[in-house]
DNA sequence: AGCACGCCGACT
DNA sequence: GTCGGCGTGCTC
């Protein structure tokens, strides 16, 4: 009987096309296939496979299979929720799991082994009879091995393969891994708080339903961060206007649900089984978070399946790997953007085969084709480099939780400082919790004492207040290392000319435009516009009237190489001069304690650790809280606390100072008093009063078209008339900060929401019903739930 | 993603 | 007169 097959293209298509199956193929769903589409060849995967007695003739038939790991039920399903989740097109969600090996990967040299055919060589030598000698075992070795064993030539090698007495073989390519030994280290070394919450944690392990693929129809019910249901009686207001979704679309059931919140399906009602297996790990900084997790990772080693552990890509360090090493002999798998070509795609097949057991990855790990995915470990899960911001918009935090629904493994969100959403859904049932309270070894949280820079003041055209300054002299006197936290990079935020007042602001941007002493120019950290600092005013002329305002990191640099002239000080931000590499040489060099000083950005807050910080000094701890993000204030306490953790993590306690203009504010006086739980539940709270979601949801929707009169009428006439269902907002683009027309007449409506999903159906219709002016507008919709929040 | 088609400005 | 910019539409 011959097969159809639907084959979803990686491409920013949203709808598989259907194929004739050539006779001799047989397909199935999550096979990688070649298609033809229009004049060119192209890889896809078969999301549905029909068989027909009749028909399909008129269809093109698949070229052939391709040799790579087909893509899992799990993986399909994940695709599919993303795609739904985002408003990407399938297709595009698609190209995120189907990453085929590019062609550097298929045309670097295959490595080449060679062993003893058995043969005697036709002209023996003193060199070949070296070389036969160590290949006399029957091994296969590499060319330059077998040499190198031998301590004879290459060419001796090359020689005897001419000859025959050697065969080459294809080496079989080293293991992208070594299976990590989950007993490696007893957990002996646990402190007992540790021990009790890793105990917790494989709990599970054993939690879970029977078997996750038998749960299809429930997915659409997966509740992560920004999706999660508000509480109970909110708004239902609406209903009367609420469009009538298309049937075809799954959320009419969602969107037309009578029984009171429509974006809520599932509100109120607590989901034990979701809290048993996801579960937020929460710990202060050095509690060993770490540990407690890497026994989870153990145990499903132990259990004979995969784990993966997604970090932020720059906490991807040896420091890292090495704390993995030390607990489970080897390093494990690791996985970011930078890997490509071969290696890339013999993880992909390890990952397939089920070989490799763990990977640490970035984000886009979440994409790997597991065999038998166990566990799911998001390490500072409140990280935003968890946001994807272009092409298709995800947070890799949410999506693992989804992934770890579909596959029916228990999922870990690991922070010190989670953020809100990942709280609120602790708080109301929906993930477990687990808490460190402590740090390990009996260590203590360092003091914070805030310096009040109303009463302080810092000298004259100096920024270190005097206290400040004393405590870097007596840290640094005691051989101790201290790090000067600002988070401005640059030597100051603002230029003028104090001749006639013109300030340098950037040219595509509203923004002032930063100086950067050390590469000498005014760079814009908006949008990366640079130009070269002027020897005169642009203005008026003037010479030698440029006027810095306020300090960045290189400012506090010079004043700190004035104050502590023979100490050793350096600067780290993410414009480090050397590029990435450099900088990861030199944060290596901090750890190591070859420095006094460090004066840092937020790079110093993530990722490494300085074992000889003893104090952290916050030089500007309200930037940040005014920044009218909603999210300023948890971004502001998670940075703070982080920073302020850095100190005391070796032998000796360690203490802050933090320089603020209002210690009476709540993040402020939270980060003082060490009283993390009340910033939450300030922070919670304010955030209901207000009205506000207590987390992130906001969809962007753009609507581009030929003639701005046309786009502005419809933006308008759909602000007008969106009222909209409970928990959807429509914001006129005047209200609309980031309603930007750019280029033709681009123009972009933002449309906030609990549920992402229903603000499809909700424009389709809309959309549907409503005249087009000119018959020339588009709709092209892209929601990141999460970006604005 | 690619590739064609079609509409507008600026050249040998 | 065309060359070529990109905005738009199509690919089973």
């Amino acid at each position: 009987m011959p097969q159809t097959a639907d084959v979803l293209i990686p491409l920013a298509l949203d709808t598989a096309y259907s194929y004739a199956v050539p006779a001799g193929l047989v397909l199935a769903e999550g096979d990688v296939v070649q298609i033809p589409l229009g004049p060119r060849e192209i890889a896809g995967v078969v999301w549905g496979v029909e068989e027909r007695a009749s028909g399909g003739s008129n269809l093109r038939p698949v070229t052939g299979l391709i040799e790579a790991p087909p893509l899992s039920e799990p993986l399909r399903r994940l695709v599919d929720w993303l795609a739904r989740y985002t408003l990407a097109p399938k297709g595009s969600a698609l190209a995120m799991a189907l990453r085929l090996p590019d062609e550097s990967a298929r045309t670097e040299t295959m490595r080449v082994g060679v062993r003893s055919s058995g043969k005697p060589p036709a002209r023996p030598t003193a060199a070949r009879a070296k070389a036969l000698a160590v290949a006399a075992d029957g091994v296969v070795r590499g060319k330059s091995t077998l040499a190198k064993e031998a301590g004879v030539s290459l060419s001796v090698v090359d020689g005897l393969i001419d000859d025959g007495a050697l065969e080459a073989v294809a080496l079989v390519p080293e293991p992208v891994a070594l299976p990590p030994d989950p007993d490696f280290l007893s957990t002996a070394h646990l402190s007992e708080a540790q021990a009790e919450a890793a105990k917790q944690l494989n709990a599970a392990f054993d939690a879970g339903p029977p078997s996750p693929r038998t749960q299809g129809e429930s997915r659409d019910d997966i509740v992560v961060g920004a999706l999660s249901p508000k509480g109970e009686g909110e708004g239902s207001s609406s209903e009367k206007t609420l469009p009538v979704a298309p049937p075809h679309h799954r959320s009419a059931r969602l969107a037309l649900d009578k029984e009171g919140s429509a974006l809520s399906p599932r509100a109120g009602r607590g989901d034990a089984h979701d809290a048993s297996r996801t579960i937020l790990l929460e710990g202060v900084t050095g509690s060993g978070k770490t540990e407690v997790y890497f026994e989870a990772v153990a145990e499903c080693v132990r259990r004979g399946r995969q784990a993966l552990v997604l970090m932020p890509e720059i906490a991807l360090t040896a420091q890292f790997l090495d704390r993995f090493a030390a607990r489970f002999g080897v390093r494990p798998a690791t996985w970011h953007s930078g890997i490509g070509g071969r290696r890339r795609e013999r993880l992909r097949a390890g990952v397939a085969a089920g070989d490799v057991s763990v990977v640490v990855g970035a984000r886009s790990a979440l994409f790997l084709p597991f065999r038998q995915l166990g566990l799911i470990v998001v390490d500072e899960e409140h990280e935003s480099a968890y946001k994807q911001e272009d092409g298709v918009h995800y947070h890799a935090r949410d999506m693992a939780v989804v992934r770890g629904k579909l596959e029916g493994c228990p999922v870990v969100l690991a922070s010190a400082t989670p953020s809100i959403e990942t709280r609120v859904n602790a708080q109301r049932g929906r993930y477990g919790r687990i808490v460190l309270p402590e740090r390990f070894g009996g260590r203590r949280l360092p003091d914070i004492t805030a310096i009040d820079m109303r009463l302080d003041k810092p000298e004259r055209g100096r920024f270190l207040a005097p206290p400040m300054v004393a405590a870097v002299k007596k840290a640094v006197a005691d051989g101790e290392q201290a790090l000067l936290f600002l988070n401005r990079r640059g030597y100051a935020p603002l230029t003028l000319c104090s001749a006639c007042g013109h300030r340098y602001q950037c040219r595509n941007c509203s923004t002032w435009l930063v100086e950067h002493r050390f590469r000498k120019a005014l760079v814009c950290h908006h949008c990366g516009y640079t130009e070269r600092k002027p020897e005169a005013c642009v203005e008026c002329g003037a010479f030698d009237h440029l006027t810095p305002c306020g300090p960045g990191v290189e400012r506090i640099a010079e004043e700190a190489a004035e104050l502590f002239p023979d100490k050793r000080i350096i600067v780290l931000s993410s414009d480090f001069p050397g590029g990435t590499e450099r900088l990861r040489q030199e944060l290596e060099a901090v750890a190591a304690g070859e420095c006094d000083i460090v004066i840092g950005t937020q790079l110093v807050a993530k990722g490494h650790n300085f074992p000889h910080l003893t104090l952290v000094g916050v030089l500007d701890a309200d930037i940040g809280l005014t920044s009218g993000d909603p999210r300023a204030a948890e971004r502001t306490f998670q940075l703070l606390q982080q920073v302020t953790g850095r100190a005391g993590r070796g032998e000796r306690p360690g203490r802050a100072l933090v320089q603020t203009f209002q210690p009476d504010h709540p993040v402020i006086a939270a980060l003082l008093s060490g009283d993390a739980e009340r910033f939450y539940e300030e922070e919670i709270a304010q955030r209901e009063n207000a009205g506000l979601p207590p987390f992130g949801r906001l969809a962007a929707l753009i609507v581009s078209a030929a003639e701005r009169e046309v786009a502005e009428a419809h933006g308008q006439a759909m602000a007008r008339v969106a009222d909209p269902p409970a928990g959807i907002m429509v914001l006129g683009p005047a209200e609309a900060p980031l309603a930007l027309i750019r280029g033709r007449y681009r123009f972009r409506l933002l449309v906030k929401t609990d549920r992402a999903i229903d603000i499809q159906s909700y424009l389709r219709d809309w959309l549907g019903r409503s005249p087009k002016p000119r018959g020339n507008v588009k709709v092209a919709i892209d929601v990141d739930p999460q970006s604005f929040l």
